[in-house]
DNA sequence: AAAACTATTGTTAGCGC
DNA sequence: TGCGCTAACAATAGTTT
């Protein structure tokens, strides 16, 4: 019941460079990695692909995103398309995936929580609802 | 020149569910893939953050992006944010990091390329076409 | 198969809370 | 920092070429 409203000027056009004031930029950096890791997300789903995300914030933080895992798909990623790496030299380091399976099983579990409490939230929209991996999940290393 | 035209019902909804034709979720996955390319893009000039992006296409090709570059980011990433890599075991082996530098090149070459003509098309609003043709090149390895 | 088109939906900048 | 809102504008599903 507010008598002010429709202040907002809505959407602006924006030249895409370096944006100055920090405070705009950090909030414009959470709301564009959302929206990436969901495009990352919709993507997987519709085309069943392999898809691994990973942004560091202004501030250093970083955030990832992966189907089925970051530590999946980076392996794939350096192993050349190539899983014949699994305990042999000359694929991925086997204490390279170890570390990467071991951090990412916090972003994993952080994950699936946010996954169970977005589904909570949705609306009846549609019945026959995909089963969304992990869309927008934050995860702050103890940096 | 035929008399019909304007058929087209333009986009649609659609339900984020794996598409079960095959030539549609190829086609599809090409022009999301060049989406959030861009946006991962975007996303780094603006925010001045490290970003990294693999794609895997239904087809099994890897896609890649990366600022500075995939080998960077990933390199941080798995080292936790911090950057005081070892020589021994534990942070990315040398071997990896340079085939992933090597095939890296071609992207970053060709990102530089699009962020600056972006910039430069930034000027002239719409015409009907957009300046933005590649974002990121196809990136087959020798599979 | 890729490119062009186009009608719509979806993203998001700028504000206020 | 996050949510909600509004409106501008960008992404894109379906189709035609």
């Amino acid at each position: 019941m507010s008598s002010k409203r429709k202040l907002s000027k809505g959407r602006r056009k924006i030249e895409i460079k370096r944006i100055e004031k920090e405070d705009a930029r950090q909030v414009t950096f959470s709301k564009r990695r959302v929206c990436l890791f969901k495009k990352a997300s919709e993507l997987c789903t519709l085309c069943a692909a392999e898809t691994d995300v990973i942004v560091f914030s202004p501030a250093g933080k970083p955030y990832s995103f992966g189907h089925p895992s970051v530590d999946t798909v980076v392996d794939h990623y350096l192993s050349g398309g190539n899983y014949a790496s699994q305990n042999s030299i000359g694929g991925v380091h086997p204490h390279v995936g170890a570390r990467i399976r071991d951090l990412n099983r916090q972003y994993t579990e952080a994950l699936n929580e946010l996954d169970a409490e977005k589904k909570r939230g949705m609306e009846s929209e549609k019945e026959g609802k995909t089963l969304e991996t992990n869309t927008g999940g934050k995860n702050p290393l103890k940096n």
